[in-house]
RNA sequence: GGACCCGUAGCUCAAUGGUUAGAGCCGGCGGCUCAUAACCGCUUGGUUGGGGGUUCGAGUCCCUCCGGGUCUACCA
C-alpha cells in the first residue's frame, strides 16, 4: 500500500577539505534514487545534502593554501554543489554548516543538552604534539633514548591540559542498548548493528565536545572561547534544515524525525551512538533508520589511491559513459550496504548488457514494429492469452517488489528485479514471434506489441529513480502522458491507450564501444 | 597492538546447518531476423582463500593461517 506520510532522507554532509570523489557521488546518487522513489510513490519528500565545513583540518588546509577558511569552504562547497547538479541530484536543500541558520540550530541543541544537565566543563589532558596538532594516548607515545617523549608520527609530544566541555555519554549506554533492541531497524545493514552493540556494551566514556585550540567552528553558547566539537555541529545539520530547533512551526518541521540517514560505513558510530544520545538528551525524536553503505573500491578490491594510480574520477566517468549509465551501474552492480568494485571494463559490460541490449533494444524492437505495422498508433489488443496475462502480471507485480526492496535500502535488488522483467519480456516477445504474425494474424500481432509496449511503459516508470533522464526518454517513446508517470500510473490504472500516436523510436541507450587502445 | 567485517565460477552476486553449491554477465555452439551485430535456446567453467576441528551432515558454526577492509573514541 502506498504511504502518504512525509519522508525525510539525508546524505552525510561532505567534508570539503578536498574535491568530491566517487564515494561522494555514490552516496548522493543512491540517496537521490531513494528520494525520487518516494516522490514517485506519492510521498512528500525532503531530501537534504550539504557540506560540513568546520574543524581544525579546514583551518589548516586554508592556512597552507594562504586563504581564509571561509574562502576555502566557499570554494570547495561549491564543487560539491556542482557535483550534485551534474549528477542530477534532486535534493530539496543544500546545507552548509557555516550558514547562520546552522549556527543558531547548533547552539539551540547545545542549550537543550545543557538544560538537561548533560554538559559539564572539565579539563582534557593528554600528550599533545604541536607538529601534528593532535593528542595521543599515553600508550601511543614512547620515551626514547634522548629522554624526550615521542608520538606515533615520530614527533615530540608534551603534556597539555585544555579546558573542555563534556557530554555525559556514559549515562546513555543503557538507553542506547535499549534503542537497538527495541528498534532493530535503527541500524542497517544488520551486520553493522552487531558491531555497534558490542561497541556500546564495551562501555562509553563521556565525550569531549568543545575545543579551544582553534576557532573555526560554532561558538559554544555563553563561552565564546570554545567552539563545538565538529561532530556536535555536523550531526545537527539534519535538524537545522527542518527549522525545527528554532521554530516549531517551521514549514519543514514536520519532516523530523528523519526516515533515513544514508551514510558511509566509516561514520556509523557517530550516527548510531552519539547522534541518538544527543537527541535523547535534547528531548527530540530519533531518526527511524541509519543505513551505512560500503565503499566503492577499485578493481581487485583495492582502495582507490593516488599512489596506486587506480582512482576513478566521477566527472570523467560521466563524461565518458554518460550520467545515467554511471548512475545505473553504481546502483545495479554494487550491493548497497557492502563494499563494491568499480572498473571501466565492468561499466562497459554492464551498460551494454542491461541498457543497450536489454531495455533499450526491447523498446526499439517493439515500438519500431508498431510504427511500421500499426499506422504508428498503439494497437488495440485482442483477447489476452495466458502468456499475455502472465507477462502483464510480471510487470504489474514490480512495484510491490521495489517498495519492499527500497524500504530496506536494497537498491541493487530493486533494480535487478526490474531488469529481470526486461529479460522475461524479451523471452515473451521471441516466443510470440510478432514478425511472423505480421503475415498471418495482424490482430494477434497487435496484441503482442501492445503487451510489450505496456511492459516497456511500466519499466520506464520504475526506472525513473535511477535514470531520470533516460527513463523520461523511454516514456516519451511510448507517449506516456506527462501527468501519468508516477507510480499511481503503474498497473491497470495507467495502461497504454490504443490509438495513441507514436514517433519512430530513437536509441535511448547507445551501445558502448571501448576506444581502441593507443588510438 | 586490540575489536569487528569480508573472501563462493574469469566478473558481479545468491544459497533458515540438510539432495548433485545456483543466477546474471563474459566465453563457446546452435537458431532467428522485429530490433541498437541486438534477441532466443543450449553450453564450458568451482578443492566455496589454505589448514584443522565440532556434527549423521559445514559455503554456513569453532580454531588457526593468508589476503582485503573498517573502527580504535581528539583527523573529519
Amino acid at each position: 500500500m502506498s504511504d502518504k506520510t512525509p519522508y525525510y532522507i539525508t546524505t552525510a554532509i561532505s567534508y570539503p577539505n578536498g574535491k568530491p570523489h566517487i564515494g561522494h557521488a555514490y552516496e548522493l546518487i543512491a540517496t537521490d534514487a531513494m528520494a525520487r522513489f518516494q516522490r514517485l510513490d506519492g510521498r512528500e519528500v525532503f531530501f537534504l545534502t550539504g557540506t560540513d565545513e568546520h574543524g581544525q583540518k579546514m583551518q589548516q588546509t586554508a592556512r597552507k593554501e594562504g586563504i581564509s577558511p571561509e574562502e576555502l569552504a566557499e570554494r570547495n562547497s561549491n564543487e560539491f554543489r556542482q557535483m550534485g547538479k551534474l549528477l542530477n541530484a534532486s535534493n530539496d536543500d543544500f546545507i552548509r554548516t557555516t550558514e547562520p541558520r546552522h549556527h543558531e540550530a547548533s547552539q539551540a541543541i547545545w542549550k537543550l543538552m545543557a538544560d538537561a544537565g548533560d554538559i559539564y566543563k572539565d579539563s582534557y589532558a593528554g600528550w599533545y604534539s604541536v607538529r601534528d596538532e593532535a593528542y595521543y594516548g599515553e600508550d601511543e607515545t614512547e620515551v626514547r633514548a634522548d629522554g624526550v617523549r615521542y608520538g606515533p608520527q615520530g614527533t615530540p609530544v608534551e603534556w597539555v591540559e585544555e579546558s573542555s566541555y563534556f557530554f555525559k555519554l556514559s549515562e546513555y549506554q543503557d538507553r542506547l542498548l535499549k534503542l537497538y533492541e527495541e528498534q532493530p531497524d535503527f541500524i542497517g545493514p544488520a551486520e553493522r548493528r552487531n558491531e555497534i552493540i558490542s561497541f556500546v556494551k564495551s562501555g562509553l566514556r563521556d565525550l569531549s565536545i568543545s575545543r579551544t585550540t582553534f576557532d573555526w567552528g560554532v561558538k559554544v553558547p555563553n563561552d565564546p572561547e570554545h567552539v563545538m566539537y565538529v561532530w556536535v555541529d555536523a550531526l545537527t545539520n539534519y535538524l537545522t534544515a527542518t527549522g525545527l530547533l528554532t521554530d516549531k512551526n517551521a514549514p519543514r518541521a514536520k519532516f523530523w524525525p528523519a526516515d533515513a540517514h544514508i551514510i558511509g560505513k566509516d561514520i556509523i558510530r557517530f550516527h548510531t551512538v552519539y547522534w541518538p544520545a544527543f537527541l535523547m538528551s535534547a528531548g527530540l525524536p530519533l531518526p527511524k533508520r541509519v543505513f551505512a553503505h560500503g565503499f566503492v573500491l577499485a578493481k581487485g578490491g583495492e582502495k582507490m589511491s593516488k599512489s596506486l594510480g587506480n582512482v576513478l574520477d566521477p566527472f570523467e566517468l560521466i563524461e565518458h559513459f554518460g550520467l545515467d549509465q554511471i548512475r545505473y551501474y553504481l546502483m545495479r552492480e554494487i550491493s548497497f550496504g557492502q563494499d563494491g568494485y568499480c572498473s571501466e571494463e565492468g561499466i562497459g559490460i554492464r551498460i551494454n548488457a542491461d541498457l543497450a541490449n536489454g531495455i533499450g533494444n526491447l523498446a526499439s524492437r517493439s515500438l519500431s514494429m508498431i510504427v511500421k505495422n500499426c499506422d504508428g498508433q498503439i494497437p488495440q489488443p485482442g483477447e489476452l492469452t495466458e502468456e499475455d496475462k502472465a507477462m502483464l502480471a510480471a510487470a504489474d507485480a514490480l512495484l510491490a517488489v521495489c517498495r519492499e526492496e527500497i524500504g530496506k535500502q536494497a537498491i541493487h535488488k530493486a533494480v535487478a528485479a526490474i531488469i529481470a522483467v526486461v529479460s522475461e519480456t524479451d523471452r515473451y516477445f521471441a516466443s510470440q514471434e510478432p514478425w511472423a504474425l505480421k503475415k498471418t494474424d495482424l490482430e494477434r500481432m497487435g496484441t503482442v506489441l501492445y503487451v510489450t509496449a505496456e511492459v516497456v511503459r511500466q519499466i520506464a516508470i520504475l526506472l525513473q529513480p535511477y535514470m531520470p533522464q533516460s527513463a523520461t526518454k523511454l516514456l516519451d517513446l511510448v507517449a506516456a502522458p506527462a501527468e501519468s508517470r508516477d507510480f499511481a500510473a503503474l498497473g491497470e490504472a495507467g495502461r497504454l491507450v490504443p490509438g495513441t500516436v507514436l514517433e519512430a523510436p530513437t536509441p535511448v541507450f547507445p551501445r558502448y564501444v571501448a576506444p581502441v587502445a593507443g588510438a
